[in-house]
DNA sequence: ACTGTTTTAGGATGATTGTCCTATTCTGGG
DNA sequence: CCCAGAATAGGACAATCATCCTAAAACAGT
């Protein structure tokens, strides 16, 4: 019994690029062979790794909870000053602003779609958006804003949606820069009031 | 040459078949078999009535901007002040808590969908944003706000967009009442500005 | 009642989908 | 060298999709 690195290897190209499909294209337009054609396998040898394609979802949520965890857990072992750290989320909308125009934010557009096909993954998908929320939570009420921590959190949060689907249809950077500016403003008079 | 009145009845049906099923289950996933049905014809007799599924994409888009211009001019008639035209939209998040928890905003989630696709019908559909757009700046320009009139609209906007993505995913009315509450007191500030 | 147009129904069509089967190739341990 | 298991390829399969065709029905004007 091996452990197969080359199949983990298969796995996890397959993970990625269903990942990137699902972000670009929507979960229900990437089509196996898509996935298939980004990889570079053969379709039908899709069952030998995954049976259905819910379980490629299954995967790739799984997967962006990791790398959104691993990310989150990088900012705040960067930065001491939960300021810092707050300021590290509002600058991802300026980092990922390409993706962002084209392909709308990554979290949202999966839940909203999930959610209109009824679709059970989409309470597992929900889980991105809860670990921005609890993490945006615990550096307000580390910033000494315990009472009102995921309120506060929930706001920035929906703020951040609002620019991304918007940003989506206009491309429109500067909105995304303006409103950017105006996230950083509102955070200042919130931290003041600690 | 008839107005053929009964063959009107049967397209505005369709439309408003296919628009309550591409808001709930997406454009791409409502079929012509769903659409048949929820109108009560033959699936084959769409093709008299509409020549392919982006015509009627289409229609759906045009009934949706010539509803919406009536509601925005709906709100401008019944009352005097901008602040309480702004109001009116700002309320509109309670007014319709239901299906936006269900299905997301019905302009923001058709766009993001339509992005998506790359199809060529979402500069259409963005025109469903700009309405808002335009009547909420031309409110802020009558409250007299004209130099930031554009930017003040799309930040509420911005907010309308990101309430309705997470109200979807975390089925919470309470955020939605605290966060349109959060609108109301911002646009006091910004009024008190003028 | 007749006629030409509008409207409808039902099925055919080809493409695409997710799923699944089977034969072949690759690989590492004995 | 050989062989069991892992991995792959290619195609079969039924279902679904948008689209399209054709014949029947409903209707209006005469």
């Amino acid at each position: 019994m091996r452990l197969a690195p080359d199949s983990a290897t298969t796995r996890e190209q397959i993970i990625a690029a269903a990942d990137t499909l699902f972000y670009q294209h929507g979960f229900e337009h990437a089509s196996f062979t898509d996935i298939a054609a980004a990889v570079g396998i053969s379709r039908g040898n899709f069952y030998y790794h995954f049976k259905t394609k819910d379980d490629i979802l299954a995967a790739v949520i799984a997967s962006r909870l990791v790398r959104t965890q691993a990310l989150l857990a990088g900012w705040a072992a960067d930065n001491d000053a939960p300021a810092v750290r707050i300021r590290c989320f509002i600058n991802l909308l300026i980092a990922n602003r390409e993706p962002i125009m084209r392909y709308g934010c990554p979290v949202g557009t999966l839940c909203a779609e999930l959610a209109k096909l009824g679709h059970l993954a989409h309470a597992d998908a929900s889980k991105l958006y809860t670990l921005f929320r609890d993490w945006l939570a615990c550096q307000f009420h580390a910033a000494g804003r315990g009472a009102e921590a995921d309120t506060l959190a929930m706001h920035l949060l929906m703020r951040s949606q609002g620019v991304a689907a918007l940003a989506q249809s206009f491309h429109d950077e500067d909105f995304i820069r303006r409103e950017v500016a105006a996230m950083h403003a509102w955070l200042d008079v919130q931290l003041a009031m600690s």
